[in-house]
DNA sequence: TTGAAAGCGCTAACAG
DNA sequence: CTGTTAGCGCTTTCAA
């Protein structure tokens, strides 16, 4: 590989004004600059970036850690951030951490030793030991997704409560009487406030939610199908219904018609985050949309201004999420 | 950050001892050792992988060129890819070239600057200057998914032909007497494969397949809904359809089922890949699977070998497509 | 406006 | 077994 050293012979200057010509930093007679341009493109001379990232103690790479690369909502994270990231110049290294600390605890070691210029978290967990790596660098971390309470990392995150609340509501008008859901663990926060947005607008509008037709799990599909026959088998009747998420939903909805229960005519099902098979069920899944896009392009540009050293406005953006109307859901006739 | 430097002050040796504790380079007297590792310790000292790589002229990143981060097998190709990865303890950069030459070759550009360890392509484009790139670079390459004629580069493809072979096979099996199928593109040479396949199974099973029930478009599923509304409206009725990826298959099971028509009782319907959502689907969508995983290993191996100078045993490496049967194939009763 | 020189943090001869 | 030295390829003072 042909270097700087190299061109600077050809052109017949010094390293540093070919240095300054590439940079542009300084002011360069155009007749050198010409020349130097000269030799560049004769021995098709390209920056080693190793070089220029040891110097300058920065690179521009950024790190994105997701719980799991195939899950469908996380396939979107990913693809978005690239996206964003691109747009600013800036490369992504993609880590599954398969929701295990050790695992994150290694991809964060390998980025801060590569001088990462930003980490973007989805699913943190809360160990102390990875919180603890985080502060004890300055390489700028925003969280994405999911909460974390430290006032030293910015959290880009969808409004959960007024997701539940939505879901709801869409029910409702649809003129559902009887309410079911199928949640994810309570033990992610999220899960818990989606579940009390849901739970607090029936309330609101005299809807008591049946202990009964509460089932808790897992955000996939397995638990869906777990779900819907649970409460079939438990003879429990509902013509509402909301999985927490698509996935969830797509497995209600295989369920319910495996059953000969018509969606949406005798139950109308919900799901949430519009994952891209969403359209493509049959029936369409109506749902509740994260709006991905602009929260992996705001959660790269806060890694963009923390890089700057700029203040990031808001410590926690909360997005709110949009209904979808498709075809799983309709008025009751 | 503390250095290595910093570390041999402490330890009161050579910078060159600790590098040798750390690389187990040589031989170092367990009582060094013990002080090196000591002062290791007390510092929480980390090398500084920017400075290894720069000094070895080698990462331990590997870059991965995906024409659509957002496509179902894709999605499952970059999931397997960074599972075989991380096995090897290398990095993944990916990028988004959404099929275009420029961003390609500028990913490309940035990959080599980055004195990446190898690079895997799927959909590598044929354009000259890409291919020019790779040639003039000592970077091992690979390309995985669709076959590229340079003998410089090993291919990870499957049988594409054969899948069709199997496809026209277990529809036969069905019982089912008329075919249609619906392509993607015949610009892509895994297309035309695939179809071959398919039809000389059908001519040697004395079936010919009608031209009008063959409907070439893109691999997505716009695609499967335009293809059977075309057939629908064209008045061709058939009993038995291949869809050439499953994305397809579940645009024209959808809108098979929204015209009264059932799936599998009055056509079965076949796809390919095995995508996630296959299984998820309602009916749950009968495929060729693609043995992502086992490629995407031998892919990242191969990376492995020609970084090591081996050789690498053959440069095509063939994979045999798998039958997945589900709902949406059944046998005529 | 340009060049010389130092140094980012590491490894690998080469001596000893 | 260990230290000294040079250098990977770049940027950036400092001086001219």
């Amino acid at each position: 590989m042909t270097s700087l050293k190299d061109v600077a012979t050809i052109a017949g200057v010094s390293p540093s004004t070919v240095s300054r010509v590439i940079n542009g930093t300084m002011y360069v007679t155009d007749e050198t600059r010409r020349r130097v341009e000269e030799a560049i493109a004769t021995v098709n001379y390209r920056p080693n970036l190793l070089a220029q990232s040891l110097r300058l103690k920065a690179t521009r790479n950024i790190g994105l850690l997701v719980p799991e690369i195939a899950h469908p909502s996380f396939n979107l994270v990913i693809k978005y951030i690239e996206e964003s990231a691109f747009k600013r110049g800036l490369n992504l290294l993609i880590f599954n951490t398969h929701n295990n600390h050790g695992r994150e605890a290694n991809a964060m070691d390998l980025l801060l030793r590569q001088r990462i210029n930003g980490i973007i978290f989805s699913r943190i967990s809360d160990e102390n030991h990875v919180i603890n790596m985080s502060r004890s660098s300055d390489i700028p971390m925003v969280v994405i997704d999911r909460s974390l309470h430290d006032e030293k990392i910015p959290n880009v995150i969808l409004d959960n409560y007024l997701a539940g609340v939505m879901a709801a509501e869409h029910l409702l008008a649809c003129g559902c009487k009887k309410m079911a859901t199928i949640t994810g663990s309570f033990k992610i926060g999220l899960a818990r406030e989606r579940f009390q947005g849901f739970r607090d607008t029936l309330e609101k509008h005299g809807l008591q939610l049946d202990r009964d037709l509460v089932y808790e799990g897992e955000f996939n599909f397995e638990n869906g199908v777990a779900g819907v026959t649970h409460f079939l088998e438990t003879g429990y009747s509902f013509d509402g219904l909301w999985g927490q998420n698509d996935m969830i939903a797509a497995g209600a909805i295989g369920t319910l018609v495996r059953h000969g229960i018509k969606v949406p005519e005798d139950v109308s099902v919900m799901g949430m985050d519009d994952v891209q098979f969403a359209r493509m069920y049959c029936p369409s899944i109506s749902t509740i949309a994260q709006p991905y896009k602009e929260m992996c392009e705001k959660a790269v540009e806060c890694i963009d201004k923390l890089t700057k050293d700029e203040e990031v406005e808001q410590f926690q953006v909360l997005y709110p999420p949009k209904l979808v109307v498709r075809e799983s859901t309709a008025e009751k006739s």
